[in-house]
Order: C-alpha cells, then structure tokens, then sequence
RNA sequence: GGGGUGGUGGCGCAGUUGGCUAGCGCGUAGGUCUCAUAAUCCUGAGGUCGAGAGUUCGAGCCUCUCUCACCCCA
C-alpha cells in the first residue's frame, strides 16, 4: 500500500525539558542502562539535543482515546510504557495510579531487546519524572540471535522455535548453550552443530560422566555408602581450595551478570574433579585394597561433594540438571550457601549410577528424544527446592 | 546521510588504566587410563589481532581514513 503523506494536530510530550534531569540520572547511576557499553549511545541521543515527541494520533477510530479529547488516541509507545505501571492492577481493583504504584512500582528491571533502549532509557525516564514517579532500577538491553551466522526472518523461513528447541533437547540444555555462549548482553549465534557439541561436551561428558563414574565405583566398592563426612575426607586435599576458589569465581561473574563466565568456572570445577579422578586413580587403589582401598573410598566422598557443589553452582542455569544431580545425591534443598563444603555425611547412602545427562545423538533421532523424554521424568524430583538465594538477588 | 556497538587461530568468544612468549571453549592431531555416557586425562598444531596510515621507547587496547556486520535515527 503507498504512504499519505498526512497532516494533523498532535498532542507532545515536551521531551526536550527532561534533558538536564536525564543527564543526571545518568551520570548518578551508571548501571541504569546495562550492558555498560549501551550507554553510550543512550549519551549521544541526549546529547545531540532532545525533541518533543507526539503521544497522540487523530482520525484513528481504535486505541486508547485521550482524556476529554475523543478525537485523539494516544501513541502506541505513550500507553505501553504506561502498562507497566497499569498492568499492576487487576481487574477487581481499583483503576487508578496510585493504586497501581502501591502494587509494584518501582520494576527492579525492565529487560528488553536492544532495538527499543530509546524508548524505555529516555523517554520513559522522562515521563515518569514528568508524573513524579520513581524510575526503574534498571534497564537492561539484550542482544540478538543469528542463526548459522544470518539474521531470522519470516521471508528466509530460518527462524529458531524456542519451544521445538526445548521439546528436542530439553530446557537445560537450551538454557546452558545459550548463556554459556552467548555473553548475556551481546548478540549471539545458533548452529546445531555447536549446541550438540557443546551441550555433550560440557553437560554429559565432563559433569554428567563425573557423577556417573564416581557412583559406579562407590556401588562397586562402597554398596553406595560414603564412608565419611566430607569434611574430613577434605582434610589435606588441595582440590577443595580449588573448588572454593572456582565457586567464588562463579558468584562474583553470576553478580555481575557475568553468566558466561559464571558457567566457565562451574565447567571448571569439573574439570577439576575428572582430573582428580585420573590422578589419583581410586579404581586401582581398591584393587590394591587394604589402605589403598581406604584412602579410595575417601576421594569418592570427596568427588561426590564436589559433583554436589557444582550442582547449587550451576542450579541457575540448569536447574533440572542440578536437582537431578541433587536427587540422585539426595539432598533435598537448594541455597547458595550449599556451595559450601561439607554437606555429605559418613554412612549416606547414594544413588545408583546413571546417566544424568544424555549426550545428544543426532544420527539417531528418534533414540534423541526418547532420551530427552527419560531425562525429563528424572527431572521431576521428588523434593521441592528452594530458590538459591544468592542467585536471586543477583 | 547521522549516531552507537562490533570485526582477535577452522567455528564461537575473553582480552582491566597501552608493556612479560595474545588467552578460553568447541573442533582438530598424537598419546593415555579403563571406574564412566565411543566418556576422562596429558601433549601438540593452528592467530600478530578487518585494511591502511599515525602517535609512542612500546598498541589488539589511543588518533585518523576506509571497509564489513548489527541496532537506532533521518
């Protein structure tokens, strides 16, 4: 359909008053806008001089009619940034702003894509000034998704269906990949190929294969019983520095929004453990029997508190990967502060191995899903669990 | 046309205020154990940091020009 060019009167929100107070709120919180180098651009907008912009449309016969004007409606952008505020009432309730506010306002973060940062970093900053309203915590402008390396769109028909995706390899999967490789903030890509190979190597192959191996051999060696508190099996062993020090890392990156990073020093908290494994060998120490067999049985308490620590480390990403891996230890909550050693206790009885994590077979699709399916019955845990704390108020 | 952000080994990314032999993940090559989900562990190959110019004793990290990508505005 060919534009007309139309003329009318408008009503306008006189933007261009704000500039001096938004500068200001800018330069007092510089976490407002997030990622940080967002604000930059956010700067120049203001910067190279604020216009008044329209907020009402005339000879429009749908949307929201301007108070005693019924020849007008108001913009689109003008009453969806308003529902934040409005949408905090229900039905029942009385419909009115303060009302309204009392239910919620200030959001702690409004979470958007990085194509509307304008509308929710400047003028809605403005208006709620304009209404003597508290401003959001935060504004946080995420990135975009390629695919294979080109833009989705409805025309190249490549679009990337987040529930297919979940149903075909499971939410945690799905929830790792993508904050693991894409740093939260910045664009990102999508190839199957990548997800499958980083999925199987970071979630089956070093977390998934840790916890299996080390319950088989304590089934094997153990009738499944740790013989120790972890405690005390810790005493001497270099790896629960290492471990603490690695948990640190994750809370610190998880503070900062850091999730990438956050997920690396938990992957390296796994790495750690297999290593461990390796070196000191406890299969051919119980073969060797006797103190070697004992001191065995001690790195088994010591790897399973590990496998534990990285569970409530990685909850926040994987969290049905994390209560199986909890369910299978049986724990039965979930805090940060369990990612502090010395849960498992001397005589506890663990579960038997199984894969907690089924590597993703694209040859064998059908076998795929059918395990998919597996591990989402195992996922629904017996227990219920907490939130971690720590990660929530992150 | 203007503004913002990016262009680092095959692929995806880190690289604080400019300074030791540019890091990580996946992949890859070789080796290794055998408890384990063809898993683990060890070692290696592979970049001179989009192009060009400049500032500096010294630049991936500053300046300019160009170019490509994404987003916004016009």
């Amino acid at each position: 359909m060919p534009c007309v060019a139309r003329k009318e009167d408008n009503y306008f929100f006189a933007l261009s008053k704000y500039q001096k107070q938004l500068e200001e709120i800018l330069s007092q919180n510089l976490l407002f806008v997030q990622p940080s180098y967002r604000l930059n651009e956010v700067k120049s907008w203001i910067k190279s001089g604020l216009r008044d912009f329209s907020i009402s449309r005339a000879l429009v016969d749908w949307g929201i009619p301007v108070p005693d004007d019924d020849k007008q409606t108001i913009y689109v952008w003008f009453d969806a940034l308003l529902g934040y505020i409005s949408a905090l009432t229900e039905d029942n309730e009385q419909q009115n702003l303060d009302t309204a506010v009392s239910l919620g306002w200030p959001a702690s973060l409004h979470l958007i894509g990085k194509d509307i940062l304008r509308f929710h970093a400047v003028y809605w900053p403005a208006m709620l000034t304009s209404a003597g309203l508290s401003l959001p915590k935060m504004v946080f402008g995420h990135g975009f998704l390629t695919k294979d390396g080109m833009k989705m769109g409805k025309s190249l028909g490549n679009t990337l269906e987040p529930f297919e995706l979940v149903q075909k390899f499971g939410p945690d999967a799905v929830r790792y990949f993508f904050l693991r490789e894409v740093e939260f903030g910045n664009d990102g890509d999508y190839s199957e190929d990548r997800f499958v190979k980083i999925v199987n190597a970071h979630l089956a192959n070093t977390i998934g294969n840790l916890l299996n191996r080390t319950l088989g051999l304590l089934k094997k060696n153990c009738e499944s019983t740790l013989v120790m508190d972890s405690t005390m099996a810790a005493e001497g062993t270099p790896l629960k520095d290492t471990v603490e020090k690695l948990v640190e890392k994750a809370r610190t990156n998880y503070e900062s929004l850091s999730l990438s990073t956050a997920c690396e020093a938990v992957l390296e908290i796994g790495n750690a453990g297999n290593s461990y494994m390796d070196q000191r060998a406890p299969s051919m120490l119980f073969k060797q029997g006797g103190v070697s067999a004992e001191a065995a049985a001690k790195d088994l308490v010591i790897i399973l508190e590990v496998m534990r620590i990285i569970a409530v480390a990685l909850s926040p990403i994987a969290p049905c990967l994390s209560l199986r891996i909890y369910s299978v230890d049986q724990f039965n909550s979930i805090t940060w502060n369990d990612t502090k050693w010395g849960g498992p206790k001397g005589g506890q009885v663990m579960a038997q191995a199984s894969p907690v994590f089924a590597r993703i077979e694209l040859n064998a699709e059908n076998d795929v899903e059918e395990k998919v399916k597996d591990s989402k019955k195992k996922g629904k845990a017996k227990v219920k669990v907490e939130q971690p704390q720590a990660v929530a108020e992150a």
